[in-house]
Order: C-alpha cells, then sequence, then structure tokens
RNA sequence: CGCGGGGUGGAGCAGUGGUAGCUCGUCGGGCUCAUAACCCGAAGGUCGCAGGUUCAAAUCCUGCCCCCGCAA
C-alpha cells in the first residue's frame, strides 16, 4: 500500500484528507501548522486539518518551523511513498522533496502557470476572472512553480465569492486528485513543465488591497467586495471611521449620478446605499459593519447609526 | 495587562441623576385597482450581571460576563 504523508492546514485541505483516508491510502502522518491564538482572546485553536487528522486517528505533527526541525528528519525517516499537500503554509526544504520515491505533488486553487502564490482564490475573483480551477502539480523548490499534473476548471459565476468558490475548489481538488492519484503510483502521469511567459503570482491580502478607492470603476470596485469576502473584507472610511464593507451590489446609474463624485452617497434606499464610483456602474451596499459594531445590513443599518448618513455624504 | 468602540422593547440606535424615546418590524383599523407607499391606533423593555453611593441610577463608583474594530 503506498504510504502517503498528508501536509495541509485550513479547511480547503480537509476534503482532501478524508478522501485519502476513505480511500484506504495508508495516510501515515499529518503535518499542520501549529495550534495558533486565534481572535482578540488569543485561544489556542488547531487547524481544521488537525482536527480532522485527530477525528480519523492519524497521528499529527506540527512543527513551529519545518527547516532543520526533529519532525522533518522524523518524516524522512518514515520513508513515505508520496508526499501530497494542500494549502500547507510552510516551504518544504530539498531534503524532504527528495525524500518520497513518487516524489511530492500539490493541490493548488488556480489554473497553474496563474496565480502562483497563497490567495490565488481572492485574486481570481477580484481581478474578475470568469474561470479558475485546481492544478495538481509536483513540487520544486521554487513557489508553486512545479510540472503540471493534471487541471480542472470551475466557473467564477458573476455573484460567486472567494468564500463560495473556496469550496467548490476545495471538492473539485479533492475529487481531481482522487482521479488523478492512481496515475501518480504507477508512473503514468502526465508531466507539463508551466509556461513561464504566462505566470502571474496572488501572494497573500495586503491591508491596502481591502481599502476601497470610488475611483475605481463600478466593476473592479464589486469584483474587489466579493473577492474580500467573507474574508478579510473590503472596507472604507466615513468621516474618519472604519468601515468594512460586506456585501454589495452593482448597478447602472447613468442618469442618477451625474456631477456626483466617487465615493458619494447617490441615493438611500430602503434596504440599499448608494454610492458613486469613477464611472457609471454605482455600488449599491447591502451588508456592512461600522468599526465597533456588528455586522449589519443596510436596512439595519440604516435605523440607527446609519440615519446621519445622507445624500451628499462622501466616503474617504 | 497591546489599542479602541459597545451591551436599552423582535432588529438597529438616542438618552450622563428625577415620568424610558426614535427608525424599522409586529398586531389591529383606514386609504388605495394595488403596494415594500401613506394615515390612525396598539402590544412589547427587571435599561448585560452583581454590589455600592443617593431621597432618587439606564445615567455616578467597583467587580464580573459577553460582542465588535485595529493590532498580532
Amino acid at each position: 500500500m503506498t504510504k502517503i504523508v498528508f501536509m495541509g492546514t485550513p479547511d480547503f485541505s480537509v476534503p482532501v484528507l478524508t478522501m485519502l483516508h476513505n480511500d484506504g491510502y495508508d495516510v501515515i502522518a499529518v503535518v499542520t501548522q501549529p495550534d495558533r491564538p486565534v481572535g482578540r482572546k488569543r485561544v489556542l485553536t488547531p487547524p481544521p486539518v488537525k482536527q480532522e487528522a485527530l477525528r480519523l486517528g492519524l497521528p499529527v505533527l506540527q512543527p513551529e518551523k519545518l527547516r532543520k526541525s526533529a519532525e522533518l528528519d522524523s518524516i524522512i525517516r518514515m520513508q513515505p511513498d508520496l508526499i501530497v499537500t494542500a494549502a500547507y503554509g510552510q516551504i518544504l526544504p530539498k531534503e524532504l522533496l527528495d525524500a518520497p520515491r513518487l516524489g511530492c505533488v500539490n493541490v493548488h486553487a488556480s489554473l497553474l502557470p496563474k496565480y502562483r502564490g497563497g490567495a490565488p482564490i481572492h485574486q481570481a475573483v477580484m481581478d474578475g476572472e470568469i474561470e479558475t480551477g485546481v492544478t495538481i502539480m509536483y513540487m520544486v523548490e521554487k513557489l508553486d512553480a512545479g510540472d503540471i499534473i493534471s487541471q480542472v476548471t470551475v466557473p467564477i459565476d458573476e455573484k460567486d465569492h472567494t468564500g463560495l468558490l473556496f469550496e467548490k475548489l476545495s471538492v473539485a481538488g479533492t475529487k481531481l486528485l482522487k482521479d488523478t492519484l492512481p496515475s501518480i503510483i504507477n508512473g503514468t502521469n502526465d508531466r507539463i513543465p508551466q509556461d513561464e511567459q504566462r505566470v502571474t503570482f496572488a501572494s497573500n491580502i495586503s491591508r491596502e488591497q481591502e481599502r476601497i478607492d470610488w475611483n475605481r470603476s463600478g466593476v473592479e470596485i464589486y469584483n474587489q467586495i466579493r473577492g474580500l469576502y467573507p474574508w478579510p473584507g473590503a472596507y472604507s472610511v466615513f468621516q474618519g471611521d472604519n468601515v468594512k464593507i460586506w456585501s454589495a451590489e452593482k448597478m447602472d446609474m447613468q442618469t442618477d449620478v451625474e456631477g456626483k463624485a466617487p465615493g458619494e452617497i447617490v441615493k438611500r434606499l430602503k434596504d440599499k446605499l448608494i454610492i458613486k464610483t469613477g464611472d457609471d456602474v454605482a455600488i449599491a451596499i447591502t451588508e456592512l459593519q461600522p468599526a465597533g459594531k456588528k455586522r449589519l445590513t443596510a436596512e439595519e443599518f440604516m435605523n440607527g447609526v446609519g440615519a446621519k448618513w445622507v445624500e451628499g455624504n462622501t466616503f474617504e
């Protein structure tokens, strides 16, 4: 039986691990990030993959830093046939990449060579892509640069947000790996080098990327908002305070928007706050959260705090 | 002790010592071809918890619980 070491961390990785176990592969160890203090209260929380591994009764390793760790040595000593990673969160040292007989394969949430890096799903949605996908690939020292084994395309609906796509890609990736694994094990799989000319990167989201620039087009802002939903969220500043914009719709407002400045409140509806952007496509905010407040629908918001947010006021 | 905002009828908020108010929702009635619109009326709150100060506390003091923004 093929001995596999699985390495992964967030929810995205969980179905992959579950599939490996359920399909009878010999998962001899699960490597994941250490428990982290989460939230304001710094509660030590195990990553989702650890919880699943414990549920399945699999041994768990959580090195703080994999490189030169005791855990690294022990993984190599286990002599795995294959290492499978999915959003693990640490770079694999060369000695580990070289250890398994069948190599190391990664499940990456993009159509490589596009969107190498840590936030491929967010970035694809923010860019307004109409499709993305999952790639199974061999790992090399350079981040997400190895040869492609298989790929599957997943369409991005105009109303999709990053959270939905996360789930779709997680499911698609799990299925793809399930279908591809036999060929990897018997050595009949494809092995296609990435086209370096078409490489793009999707690094982790920065605070700057989360802020809305109302001078951009309505479509771009709309994509930004749904690309950052449900985490970490897009934000803007209103009268000196941060406001998270959780969800919004875009609407063509050509006639009503004339003479308004980008960021200006054009109109208050019962359940929407309509904002001027850099072009004729306005943004209708439907769910938001002022700093220190809970998350509110635009309707709830305007019954209370938002009562003072009138037409003509402007987001910074 | 990382910084900061907040816990008030079903929802969102106002109210810093002396009959607890606003918007929405709900219920009843009216108007209307009709309505998420409009008009009239009603129900609904031990003001997070526990102590303290006071003739009197949502409002001042002390302790605790919970929620959230930033930072990590």
